[in-house]
DNA sequence: CGCATTGTTGACAAAGTTCAATTTGCGTGG
DNA sequence: CCACGCAAATTGAACTTTGTCAACAATGCG
């Protein structure tokens, strides 16, 4: 998605992409910034790779460069929750700057090539001591983290299948869609899609087709365009 | 750990119960400790009074010194789902401590009779900032929430109307039974274990005479007496 | 004793899942 | 270029779980 211009560089060094942000980086000072960028590993990632498994000690923190990934949580009977989309500019393994060690508590998996910066924990811990506004800034994604999380619990206690597909839609369309003129288009099987939504993979495609029908989105094999995402939208909270 | 000795203070002056233990206040120093709750209110709480509504703006810190609390979160349809017990020693409104404002992200109403601490946002924030201790332990006790909300999910998700049942049975035996020699007393109706197992009421009902049936449990109007609430556990995880 | 609260039971409805049988789309190798 | 083969998708029907509703029973308080 972005060219990385200046191929030149060493590959592990760390170079922002141009108009990249973050809320973990902002409000730094440039002699800060330089600092924290100093002290980070960039990394490719390819699709499907796990980045941060669910359960392994927290002992690197990352932040996403370029490419998505996907946030899930695992259920006790073995199968994968999906939480979130990840984009460039989101960090994770926050659990990393805690003082008392702990777990990873989801799994984070790449979609797409993309890159990513790393920082071990011994110098992440370092640098959120010596730049108050990066603890700050950790920390208020913490709690954006919690409220988002919370309300995952709620939506999921409460929504109909075939909210949840909505959603699910919804949010891809938002993260993974490639825009074009008849809609956004999404590069998901149906199996993928009930996956995600925690539906069976029957549902799905009821419920896929009842929305061709209604021509919210077209469907081919593996690929879906959403035509009216808004009603889709609407099936969460209004109607 | 901490006797007080002295009964004479002032009652809005805080003073620690004997024994009284809190992962808040772990590893401070006797002067850190006295600057704290220097600055904490001490305030008395009754049955089912809202001691924190889910998205007001987080300005007060609370840790809860005697009785018990339970924590809610509010679903889109404006039902509350219950998420956990609260007990001595357990702190909330965590988020008070964030530089950026943030709503709070549940409710906790409390139970029974009971005491907690106040801190006013200022002086908590004052308070974090000279004591890092107390900020990490801040800290760590959001992980363990972010954990603990990640398992609620993953377990709402997958489990069954007998499973939560049964959850809330074992949890509810922890937090507010009575230990008796004949096992664990609760005071519940149905209709609250119902809600808070996000149950119908008839189901509940159902379920809860089955166990009956089966010599795990004993009811009378309003109480329930938890007879082996290991053969509950089981239907948890295991079988 | 009267009455409200709490709990029980059965019949039925709704939402989703499961499974088996097919069909569709699409790349590949002959 | 076409037929093959396979993964993806569809469809109907039975089934499971759980909720809904109405009627009724029991409990215990004033």
């Amino acid at each position: 998605m972005i060219d990385e211009g200046r191929r030149g560089r060493a590959a592990s060094r760390a170079a922002l992409p141009p108009g990249f942000r973050s809320k973990l980086l902002e409000g730094l000072t440039p002699s800060e910034m330089a600092a924290i960028l100093a002290a980070a590993k960039q990394r490719r990632i390819s699709p499907n790779q796990v980045l941060l498994p669910e359960g392994d000690s927290a002992n690197h923190l990352f932040l996403l460069v370029t490419g998505v990934a996907a946030s899930y949580k695992a259920t006790p009977e073995g199968s994968q929750l999906f939480l979130r989309w990840i984009s460039p500019g989101d960090a994770f393994g926050l659990a990393t700057l805690l003082q008392v060690q702990q777990p990873y508590v989801v799994t984070i998996q790449a979609q797409r090539e993309g890159s990513l910066f790393v920082w071990e924990q011994a110098s992440a811990c370092a640098l959120a001591s010596q730049i108050p506004r990066l603890r700050e800034n950790a920390n208020t994604m913490v709690g954006e983290f919690v409220a988002r999380l919370a309300d995952a619990l709620a939506a999921r206690a409460s929504q109909t299948a075939e909210q949840r597909l909505a959603r699910v839609l919804v949010e891809s369309a938002r993260h993974i869609g490639r825009a074009g003129r008849e809609g956004s288009e999404l590069r998901l099987t149906n199996e993928q899609l009930a996956q995600m939504a925690d539906v069976s993979l029957f549902t799905a495609s009821r419920q896929l087709n009842e929305w061709q029908r209604q021509g919210i989105l077209a469907k081919s094999r593996g690929k879906i365009l959403l035509r009216a995402s808004k009603r889709l939208g609407s099936l969460l909270s209004g109607d």
